[in-house]
This record gives structure tokens, sequence and C-alpha cells, in this order.
RNA sequence: GGCGCGGUAGCUCAGCUGGUUAGAGCGCAGGAUUCAUAAUCCUGAGGUCGGCGGUUCGGGUCCGCCUCGCGCUACCA
């Protein structure tokens, strides 16, 4: 069996991590892994914090404290949080580390020794003369063209989401010394990624790589394949991989002082720099598990991050060389959160950190949500995480079927044998089969990376216990005959199905499967476990021996709807009634939102805005863009193209004859290969709706506007 | 406009390279049971598989067109 080098995305330091993070990339690994392990495998998987980029030097600056102080801050937070879900990484490193940093700059060093992998490209960015700086896209600030916002950033604006360039902010603004910015000639390194385009698409498409074959491109997922293909069957174009901060990874060339390793670049080697650190800690050779024929690369992801770890990062690993490229990307989709996508600046939604708090009084709190987020994974589409969801799979799934199934038959057990596992010659193979049938289906899930599936064959498996129980029901037999051997057998197979229930739960929720162990008398499970009870399953052996000694029985979850204690449903509620609250508090912000009023201006600068009637007399849709119209406007004096983005509100025929204002001295514009020669005024109401300013019909066409 | 993913029972979703009466959980209706946390078990009702056309002996499954949702991307002077 090949060694599997398993990858969880890093999580960036600037903020704690949401629910939909947990589901998405962390909890669906943290099954694979512990499967794995529990079938003897040998494994090693590696997260960390990405502690780069111009966000944190921002956020730091802006709160008046370091990069360190908040790095240090949601690394702690991060790996604590994730080791109090039982997120079982083998290491969790971070990107500020020294071996980091080397392992970093030594993979650009010998790419750029290379010689053909990199090119030089010079261009003019924003620097700021007084902090003699070049500024990155989030350090500018300006007016978006788009919305108006004021504090648009140079890479996107968040008021309208739109993205930007630094160059189309009105009014740009260092923020670092609230200086307009000057244009200056910068030089950056960028990765020739068109180079790797032919055997990406081979790779990708047809899992052949050199050749031969690397994996099945059918286990890949339908829109990981797919996403990649549409960039593939596009043209790669050289990226990016230096930029111009002073919080990064230098670039270990001369001359290049101010300049570091841009994050992306940065951040994808540090599975390899976890790696490493994981194997100087442990005695082991980190290149066993990253180079050669012997190991298997599996990268969780979100599906944000498909691009990176299927394109970029096996580019830049198969120009170093040596490296195994991913024989799996098992990217989830996006998990949003009662309807609407998680959100902390609106506080739609809730942390991981913030779970544990809220729910500190929840028995099995890191299961409960373990579990709800399993069943309901984004896998092969957004997902809806909603409270009354977990509600349901909790008290349906863990309480009733599973929790319930296992207190039957310990206290069963205890009622007929004094808590001692009856002896019985019963035929193991035979009443195996279906339960068999059953863990082998869970295993190919988990293996073929199917995890909401797995799960929930969970409880096929003690649901098939529960009728089998209800089958035999020993209770009546009891009533004739309490000695007839029926209620041993149906004891001793309950007892294996249970047995074999804590070793299939433990890679789903871990804390439960211990209590399990622990109920039922039996040793903490090790690495291999798992593989040992699936072999004596199929092999028909006892899972569990007779005459061994059970403890009391002991419920494994307290359910959320009970008639006796509501304590557990007020956390519920509780939650509920944040979500109505911030509803409400959003339709209030709806309803009172407007636009802020701009600058003031003179009556000069008023004056030189040259606004006519006129009447539209033709109109056409424009080829290849959905919002444009191509408008002939007659002004009086002259007609004139004009071109429009009102074409998802108004058909062409409908707009002719149409009275407008235009403003007639706007620079003209080529926009989809028409030149537009003025602009129409409209009307823009909240939701997005348009109206036409004009004059009344038959007022005459080329009058002024003032 | 281009590209990707999706549109299957009231709800949430499975259905691999086309093959007999389309599945699961929840919900609903009826029944059984009491070992168990009002938990469990059985039975039942419910779908023209987004629409139209095509290939085929046969299409939820393949192809084309259309439509709706989500995402990326271009265009909104």
């Amino acid at each position: 069996m090949k060694k599997k080098l398993v990858t969880s995305a890093l999580p960036y330091a600037n903020g704690a991590l949401h629910l939909g993070h947990l589901a998405g990339a962390y909890l669906p690994a943290d099954i694979y892994v512990r499967y794995l392990r529990g079938r003897g495998r040998d494994v090693v998987w590696v997260c960390g914090s990405d502690e780069h980029g111009a966000a944190i030097t921002i956020r730091a600056k802006k709160e008046g404290i370091s990069p360190r102080d908040i790095i240090d801050k949601y690394h702690e937070l991060n790996k604590g949080t994730f080791e109090k879900f039982g997120i079982s990484f083998d290491y969790y490193h971070r990107t500020s580390e020294k071996l980091h940093h080397e392992t970093a700059q030594e993979f650009f060093t010998k790419l750029y020794e290379q010689g053909d992998q990199f090119e030089e490209q010079t261009s003019k960015q924003y620097y700021d003369a007084e902090f003699n700086q070049f500024l990155a896209d989030r350090y500018i600030k300006g007016t978006c063209p788009d919305c108006n916002y004021t504090e648009a950033y140079g890479d996107q604006c968040e008021s309208c989401g739109n993205t930007r360039s630094p160059e189309e902010l009105i009014n740009p603004v260092s923020t670092l010394s609230g200086n307009k910015p000057e244009l200056k000639e910068t030089t950056h390194w960028f990765f020739k990624l068109d180079k790797h385009q032919e055997w990406l698409k081979q790779w990708v498409e047809l899992g052949m790589l050199d050749g031969k074959k690397h994996h099945s491109p059918r286990t890949w997922k339908n829109h990981v394949t797919g996403q990649c293909m549409s960039w593939l069957n596009d043209e790669l174009l050289p990226r990016a991989i230096t930029r111009d901060l002073d919080w990064g990874i230098p670039v270990p060339l001369e001359g290049a002082e101010g300049k570091v390793l841009y994050v992306w670049f940065d951040a994808p080697i540090g599975y390899i720099s976890a790696t490493k650190q994981w194997a100087l800690d442990n005695g082991k050779n980190w290149e066993d598990y990253w180079k050669g024929d012997d190991t298997e690369l599996v990268h969780f992801i979100g599906k944000d991050n498909i691009v990176f770890h299927c394109i970029i990062f096996p580019a830049m690993l198969k120009a170093y060389g040596d490296y195994a490229l991913p024989v799996n990307v098992p990217a989830n989709q996006f998990l949003n959160f009662e309807g609407d996508k998680f959100s902390k600046s609106r506080g739609w939604g809730i942390e991981q950190h913030e779970y544990l708090e809220e729910f500190a009084d929840f028995p099995n709190k890191e299961d409960a949500l373990r579990y709800a987020l399993t069943r309901n994974m984004p896998e092969n589409k957004d997902a809806d995480f909603k409270w009354d969801e977990f509600v349901e799979f909790h008290d349906k799934e863990l309480v009733g079927n599973l929790g319930n199934y296992i207190n039957r038959v310990l206290v069963l057990t205890h009622k007929y044998f004094e808590g001692k596992v009856p002896a019985s010659d019963t035929n193991l193979s035979e009443k195996y089969a279906e339960v068999l049938e059953l863990t082998n289906a869970l295993a190919a899930d988990i293996e073929s990376f199917n995890f909401k599936q797995a799960a929930s064959r969970l409880m096929e498996i003690s649901s098939w216990g529960n009728t089998y129980l209800q089958d035999v029901s020993p209770w009546k037999i009891y009533k004739a005959e309490p000695d007839s051997p029926l209620i041993a057998e149906c004891m001793y197979i309950s007892l294996q199905v249970v047995t074999l229930l804590s070793a299939l739960t433990e890679p789903f929720i871990p804390f439960t499967s211990k209590k399990i162990r622990r109920l039922l008398n039996l040793s903490e499970l090790q690495n291999g476990d798992l593989d040992t009870i699936l072999s004596d399953l199929t092999a028909g052996k006892a899972l569990i021996a007779s005459e061994h000694a059970v403890a009391q029985p002991e419920l494994l979850f307290a359910q959320i709807n009970d008639r006796k204690d509501d304590s557990r449903k007020l956390i519920i509620e509780r939650q509920k009634a944040k979500l109505a609250a911030l509803l409400a508090l959003k339709a209030e912000e709806e309803a009172a939102k407007h636009d802020p009023v701009k600058p003031e201006i003179t009556f000069d600068d008023f004056t030189k805005l040259d606004i006519r009637t006129g009447k539209i007399i033709a109109a056409e849709p424009i080829k290849k863009a959905d919002k444009l119209l191509k408008l002939t406007v007659d002004l009086g004096f002259e007609r004139r193209t004009i071109v429009s983005g009102i074409a998802l509100q108004f058909k062409p025929e409908d707009v002719i004859g149409q009275e407008v204002s235009v403003l007639v001295n706007l620079a003209p514009r080529k926009m989809r290969g028409v030149v537009s020669e003025g602009m129409i005024l409209m009307g823009e109401d909240k939701k997005g709706n348009l109206a036409f300013v004009g004059a009344p019909e038959g007022f005459g066409n080329g009058f002024g506007v003032k």
C-alpha cells in the first residue's frame, strides 16, 4: 500500500473560521485520514496557518498593532479550535516559520535557475513617495466607478462587490500616507504557466502524466474537472509571483529588495514545509511522502481553491521536478447558513469557536456538529446549514437510531446476562452478511470521498440492528422461555454489531466512538484496529468475546427536543432568535439605505455638463453583451450613436420613441466595438430598477437641460 | 455573451460507463411493539426525473435547442 500525504487548505491567519470552512476542507479530510489510520495506512495529514499577504499588514496598521500580533492571535485560535473539534492534523505549521521561508525561497531559486520558468515584466504601479514604497492593490483606496462608493479597494469594491484594478479608481489615495500615489515602474517575476498548458490538460482530462497513467479522471468530482478544463481550454497566462511589500518571504535575488513572494506562491509550499517539520519531529523522511512512486497526494480544499491546487501548484511541482502530483483534489462546494452566505461583516453565520461557546452546556456538541455537517456536506453542490436540520440529524439519527440502539443492547445485556457477552455457537458469517455488505459500502464511500453517503451508512447499520432486535424480540421470548438460546444468540450478535459500530463511528464522531468503547469496556482504538475488525468481520469471527463484561449503560446523546429538560432546546431557540433579530435589522437597514451625497462641486463644475433633450429613434442589441443596447438618438441638430447598459430591463422595440436626457459633451468611448457618443441619463432605484429621465412627449429635441 | 456546476417525491438529497414496476431520510396516514432517550419496527399515499426535439429495440442517464438557480468571466460613460 502506498503512503498517503493529505493536505487541507491553509487557513488565512486574519480571522476565525466558520462552519462552512469546517465542512469544506477539514472535516472531510479528518474523516478520510482517521479512516486510513484505522486501516493501518502510512498517512500524514498536514495543514497550517497562511500568514502572509497585504490583508494582514493593512489590518495591523488599522488596528495599530503588528502583523505578528495578528497572525499569532489567529494561529492560536484556529489551531486550538480545530483541536477541540477533534480535527486530527499530524502537523499544523505556520508559514511565518523559518523552515517555511527557507523552503519557499529554495523552491523559487530552483525554478529561477532553470531559466525558462520565470519571466520578468515591468509595468507601472502606484507608488507612495512619502513611504517610499510600491502599493499593493489593497493599499489603494478610491471611489468606485460603478457605485461611487468612496472607500473601494484597488482590487475590489466591497460595496458593489465588483473586482477592480487600482487604475480604475477615481481619486486614488494611498492608505499609508493618505496622499495621492504616483505611477512608477516596477519589475516583477512571472511564472510561465502557459508553458505547462499542454501536459496539464492531458493530466486533468485523461489522468495521463509523462505518458503514463497517473490517476483515473472519473474519480475526480465533476465540478473540479469542469472548472479546470474551462481554464485549460482557454489560454493560460504567466502569473505574477512577486509583490512589492515588506511583509512576507523576501525574493531571494540580488536587487530584489522590498519584494516578497506573492502569498499564493508561498502558501501551497507550506504543505511541503509542514511535512518537513513533522518529519523532523518524528524521525521520518519527508521526501518519502512527496516524491517517488510510493506515495499519493490528496488536497482537501473549498471550490475557491480549485485552480490553485489543480493547475498552478501542480505546474510548480512539475516545474521543480521529482514531486508527486495530487491523485485527487476532492474540493467541496460552499456551505450557506440559513439561506444566505456566511458573512462576518453582516454577522451572518456562526464561527467554530463561537459555536463551542454558545453550545458550552450541550453534551457531545463536537460530534453533534460534526455529524450534522457531514450529513449535509456540500460535496457536489452548495448546501445550506439550518438549525432545524441540525436538530433533526441529532434527535432522529444520533439519538433515535444510533444512541438508542446501543442503549437497548447494553440494557438488555445487563438484564438477561448480568452485563456479560453471552456465549453462542451461531454462524456469524451468515448473520453478518447484510452488515458486512453495508460496512464494505461505507468503506468504499470513504475511499471515494463520498462522506455524506458514508455517514448515512452508519445509520443503515444501526437501523439494521434495531430491526434485528425487533424481529427477534428477546423480551417476548424471555416471558415464555427465559433460558432460550435464541436470546443469547440475539444479544451475542447485537453486541458484535455494537462493537463494529464503535470502530466505524470513529472517523465521523470520534468522541462518541470513544464513549462506545468505554461502554463496551474495550480498549481505545489504535491505528490499524479498524483493519483488524474489518477482516474479522469478513472472516465471520467474533469482534467481542463471550464472557467479556461490559460497563453500565449510559446515554450517548441527550435529546434536544426532550420533554423533561428543555435546556438544549433553549440553546437552539437562542440561535434562531439571533437570526430573526438579524433579519429584522437587515430589513430596517435596507429601508433606511440611501447613497451618500457626493462631495460638493461648484457651479462652474456643473456648467461643464452639456445635457440636452433628445429622442431615441432606433435601438438594437449588441452582440456578446447582455446589458448593452446600441441606441440612435435624435438631438435635433444631429443624430448620435449611444451605447447604454439598459438591455436587461428594456427591449429595443420598447425604447424607440422614448424622450431622454443626454449628456452630449462626454468623451466618446468604445464598448464592444461600438463607439458611444454620449450618455443617456437614467434614474435607478434601490433594487436597480431603471427609469428614463426625459422631457414630456413632444417637448422637442436638442434643448439644454439645466 | 463565454465557461463551469446544478434543476429527480411536500422538504433535503442518491441514482456508476443507457436496460425489467425511479430510490433513501425527514414529513404525512394507518398499524405493531414496550428492551430503549414519546425512542423502535412494519405497511401505505406522493414523482409525465425543468421543457421541447433527436439518436436508440430501449433515455432521469447520450446529443441538440430552450428555460430557471448558483458561481467565475467580459460588458454597464
